[in-house]
RNA sequence: GGCACGGUUGCUAAGUGGAAAAGCGAUGGUCUGCAAAACCGUUAUUGCGUCAGUUCGAUUCUGACCCGUGCCU
């Protein structure tokens, strides 16, 4: 019987993180993030990683790994094999692994067994997973203010930072969004109303390609929300549910 | 009031006397080692300000008119 293993997806800007927290908390669960930017230390405000306040004590793996001044690369493959190990000692811990992030990629190769190199596939995890899709109307108007409040907060002095650290200009391009049009603006090619105008369209196009990816996900595994409001109450019953099955099988 | 230029798809914008480029946006999709990445499909039902004329045929030529922009008295 294969362990059981909760997966928080989503689309950006949809509250994957809060919702990780309370249930986390809830379920005496550790999380394990399933991001392809936040594995890397120093991106944090254009990443929207979790701040050690906001964890309010739950433990979070597979954030701050990899330095990005070795501008070494990080695969899919590499984190399955941090994400499986991380698994295996939070299960062995006694306690509930929690994927939570929104790199649809790196979700779907712990959820799916992806055999690397020929490999033939082989899940290893009975999975749930809670997939957070609220319409445009309630993203929009988020993403908006998000992207306001993340200048405020210094972002671009991060962005400067990394460089000053040694973190290549391409390696910081290849990111995309957020790290890719920092880097434009800060070496002049685009001004702050261009800036925040592509930010924005570029989020929404990537949202709209996160929907995409996640409308293909095993619909036996897959619970799709999109009203922020329940996300809370129908994520605990499907959880408890998931959990109490797991006993009789 | 006069002169000049312009009026083409949601936006920007080419173009031709014989059934309208492209970019952006929008939308659908692809995805097994850089995935907030990299790609692909669709997107102006004879329609190109309005009306009339020339023509076998006009968005493309002519005239009038309407609208916008710039300049001038």
């Amino acid at each position: 019987m294969k362990p059981k293993i909760v997966v928080i997806s989503g689309v950006t800007a949809s509250g994957k993180t809060a919702l990780s927290i309370l249930l986390a908390k809830r379920f005496n669960a550790e999380i394990i993030s399933a991001d392809s930017r936040q594995v890397y230390q120093g991106l944090d405000i254009g990443s929207a990683k979790i701040t050690v306040d906001e964890m309010q004590g739950v433990p979070h793996h597979c954030l701050d790994i990899v330095d990005p001044a070795q501008n070494t690369r990080y695969s899919v493959g590499d984190f399955q094999r941090d994400a499986y190990a991380k698994i295996d000692e939070i299960i062995a811990r006694g306690k509930l692994p929690m994927l939570v992030g929104g790199t649809g990629l790196y979700s779907r190769a712990v959820i799916n067994g992806y055999g690397f190199d020929g490999q033939p596939n082989a899940p290893r995890y009975d999975v749930l997973q809670i997939c957070l899709v609220p319409p445009n109307t309630i993203l929009a108007p988020k993403v908006k203010q998000r992207n306001v409040e993340r200048v405020e907060q210094g972002m671009f002095d991060e962005t400067r930072n990394l460089l000053a650290r040694g973190v290549n200009t391409d390696f910081l391009y290849k990111l995309g969004l957020e790290y890719r049009l920092n880097v434009r603006y800060l070496q002049g090619e685009i001004n702050l109303e261009t800036y925040y105008d592509e930010l924005y369209h570029q989020t929404m196009q990537f949202i709209k390609r996160q929907r995409t990816w996640y409308r293909k996900e095993n619909p036996a595994l897959t619970h799709y929300l999109t009203e922020p409001t329940t996300y809370d109450s129908i994520a605990s019953s499907l959880i408890k549910n998931f959990l109490h099955i797991d006993n009789h099988t």
